[in-house]
DNA sequence: CTCCTGCTCA
DNA sequence: TGAGCGGGAG
């Protein structure tokens, strides 16, 4: 097992590579001004498969609305996803609306630090919670995105087809600048983003890499059209709905079921709304 | 056409 | 382990 693949020399080396890019091109983005461990929270259940480009846009209005845990947990669900919609992927609404109950009730208000209590909340994972340690609380934790991937396989594995994000873990836990965890997640991202702008994206070449199913006609575009229809209408029939979005009875009828089973959407007697949380 | 600071559930 | 999940910029 080859746990310091790299020297002393070559760390010191990387480190002033991708800090040299970030002081010249560093990105300056909302969420980095605040300390605010619940408003980075929030950006970064945003920023899941999500563009930096569109949380930008969306991330300002919502921390405004929804300025603690507790705002947002005694709102109802209609209104944060009026907030949320453009983002994308909506159950991340659903998601961050129950997180915000479980931090009210379960933690007074402040988002919990330890890995356990973060996993613990809807929608967050492992790569998610140690991205909260590490730019919430500036704790070095390892975590591996998109960005991050690209970094490390172009670095470290040029010659590498489908490598694993195990083979990357020695070099992130050797070039982690534990000095200052955020900052140097923040300057590892922003360099990962050149890379692919200008590489063709070297992350391809991770093993974790897939091909996405068209958007165009797939399920997911009528779920988005639903939410969008409920968000103007309030509340509507299930068989108008589904006409409005379907020629195909059951197919419409399998979205809105979807829907209901991701708590967006709730139903009775076969009239539809959007789910008050 | 591509993919975006991944997660949940089967 | 894999399928499913938004929406749009490039």
């Amino acid at each position: 097992m080859n746990t310091s693949p790299l020297s002393a020399t070559e760390v010191a080396g990387f480190q002033a590579h991708v800090y040299r890019y970030f002081s010249l091109h560093g990105r300056s983005l909302p969420w980095r001004f605040s300390s605010n461990p619940w408003h980075i929270f929030v950006s970064e259940i945003m920023l899941q498969q999500t563009q930096v480009s569109r949380v930008a846009e969306k991330y300002p209005p919502f921390i405004e609305a929804f300025p603690t845990p507790q705002a947002l947990a005694q709102s109802p669900f209609p209104q944060v996803l009026a907030l949320w919609n453009g983002l994308g992927y909506n159950r991340r609404a659903r998601f961050l609306h129950s997180a915000a109950q479980q931090i009210h009730t379960l933690h007074h208000d402040s988002v919990p630090s330890t890995t356990s209590d973060l996993m613990a909340l809807s929608g967050i994972g492992a790569a998610t919670a140690a991205a909260i340690r590490a730019y919430a609380f500036n704790l070095p934790e390892i975590f591996i995105e998109t960005n991050i991937r690209a970094v490390y396989i172009y670095h470290f594995f040029p010659q590498n087809d489908a490598v694993d994000d195990c083979q990357l873990l020695p070099y992130l836990r050797q070039t982690l600048d534990k000095t200052a965890p955020a900052r140097w997640y923040n300057a590892l991202m922003d360099y990962g983003v050149l890379l692919k702008r200008t590489l063709k994206n070297p992350a391809k070449r991770s093993k974790h890499h897939s091909i996405q199913s068209t958007f165009a006609g797939s399920d997911r575009e009528l779920r988005g059209k639903v939410i969008r229809i409920l968000l103007q209408k309030d509340k509507q029939p299930k068989d108008e709905l589904i006409k409005a979005i379907t020629d195909d009875p059951a197919r419409g009828e399998r979205i809105i079921q979807s829907l209901i089973k991701d708590k967006i959407l709730s139903s009775e007697a076969e009239i539809l709304f959007l789910s008050t949380g």
